[in-house]
DNA sequence: TACCTGTATACTGTATACAATTTTCACTCC
DNA sequence: GGAGTGAAAATTGTATACAGTATACAGGTA
């Protein structure tokens, strides 16, 4: 995608929004490219960025590409060495395995957070999520379920009310999004995400807080091992 | 400090280090002094950063400035608005709130792992500084305390052997850096703290894992109550 | 061969220049 | 007086230029 594309589908998605979007930044549009290239496999890991050639090769100066790596540095998807430049990161085992322990304590705090005021209403969206879900995995489509199972996290992850837990478990699973889409793959999985749903929303009924911590941290730690299963598979193979 | 000073004294400190350090970054100065405004009421809250100005203020041109302000935004120091520039983010009740949820979650998972792995070497360290710290509170140091303090809990953060949690707990307690220091003047606190960490060291002897989470916890909270006792006092004075 | 060493080259860090946008403010009109 | 208007000033975004550092490699030495 061109920076011009990005900008006509930024402004279209953003045309209710502050005007803020109406003239996108290079910076955004180049942290965005970068990610995607280094998910597709065009940046491999190890391998080290010339801000140089890939600027000329974005179409842009060094100037924006560097302000985006600062901010992929930070994301973890980039180590920087002081004067030696950019290099993408591996993601090792080691690496998921502190993602996920993360993960589960942010999700599993968000849950209990939002039990506090959940009502009805939420519950009721919660339930109609999973439905979908259902009907998504009797169609086996692997990308529409595994939207549709954000959206169910996300749920609590918002209604927790902490802004900031929101951003850090976006920017932690922005890190691992191939593995965990990877990992729908595997026999069993879409059942198993659902039946756990269904008690997470039972404990939401029940207004039980901290049960409700509990099996959300189980749930993401259920993900974990999934993620790593198929990890240690596409290793072998 | 001017760079010069900042570029000696860092040499100083990392000498052993990787000779990155020999040569450090002015964007890595910036932020440390952008930082220091703010913390210093330099920079108020709300107050609008001017790059060209601040820039030759601090002597330096505007690409690391800005490379800064990227870091500082994501630290949560600063609020960057497309073309419209940095404004030096209020700390509100609201956000000393999330960042003491997610500290309390993040603190009590690091002294869940932690515990796993304890040993009586651990133990005995945690004690000592716990000596260290009563010490100190009959002295009524606050500054030394807040330091050694900082140090029990840097302990397990650093067992935990979850470098990503070290960091995150790190980038919340900068933010609120002031505030805390500021809890340790009320009354009793020091005591209450020190007692405290009793229990805590106790629960890593007995190798509960689960009650020491607990506890970590509790005492985040704690320091949570005590921090907003004082935001309380001295938005009232 | 293995190990320096100096130089050429490539690359990053920083400064500056230019372009585009936002803000300011005097001015007009109602 | 207040809302709207338009040009000037200020400010951010982006590109480019230059300086200093790291890397690669050729040639020399033990």
């Amino acid at each position: 995608m061109s920076y011009k594309t990005y900008v006509i589908l930024k402004m279209a998605i953003n045309l209710e929004e502050q005007k803020i979007r109406e003239h996108p930044l290079l910076r955004e549009w180049v942290a965005d490219a970068v990610r995607d290239m280094i998910a597709k496999g065009k940046l491999k890991p190890g391998e080290h960025i010339c801000e140089t050639r890939l600027a000329s090769e974005l179409g842009i100066s060094r100037t924006p590409l560097r302000e985006a790596i600062r901010l992929l540095e930070t994301e973890g998807f980039l180590h920087v060495v002081p004067r030696r430049g950019a290099v993408v990161r591996d993601i090792s085992i080691k690496d998921v395995t502190e993602i996920y322990e993360i993960k589960a304590a942010l999700e599993g705090l968000s849950a209990r957070l939002a039990a506090r005021h959940f009502n009805k209403k939420d519950i009721e969206r919660l339930k109609e999520i999973n439905n979908e879900l259902t009907k998504l995995a009797e169609k086996n489509d692997v990308n529409k379920f595994f939207k549709m199972h954000n959206q169910f996290h996300d749920y609590f992850l918002r209604a927790s009310g902490n802004e900031r837990l929101y951003q850090m478990n976006c920017s932690l699973i922005e890190q691992i999004h191939r593995l965990r889409l990877l990992s729908f793959t595997l026999e069993g999985r879409f059942e198993e995400a659902i039946e756990q749903h269904e008690r997470i929303i039972k404990a939401f009924e029940k207004r039980d807080a901290e049960l409700a911590e509990r099996l959300v941290s189980e749930n993401v730690m259920m993900g974990y091992r999934a993620v790593t299963t198929k990890l240690k598979q596409t290793k072998t193979a």
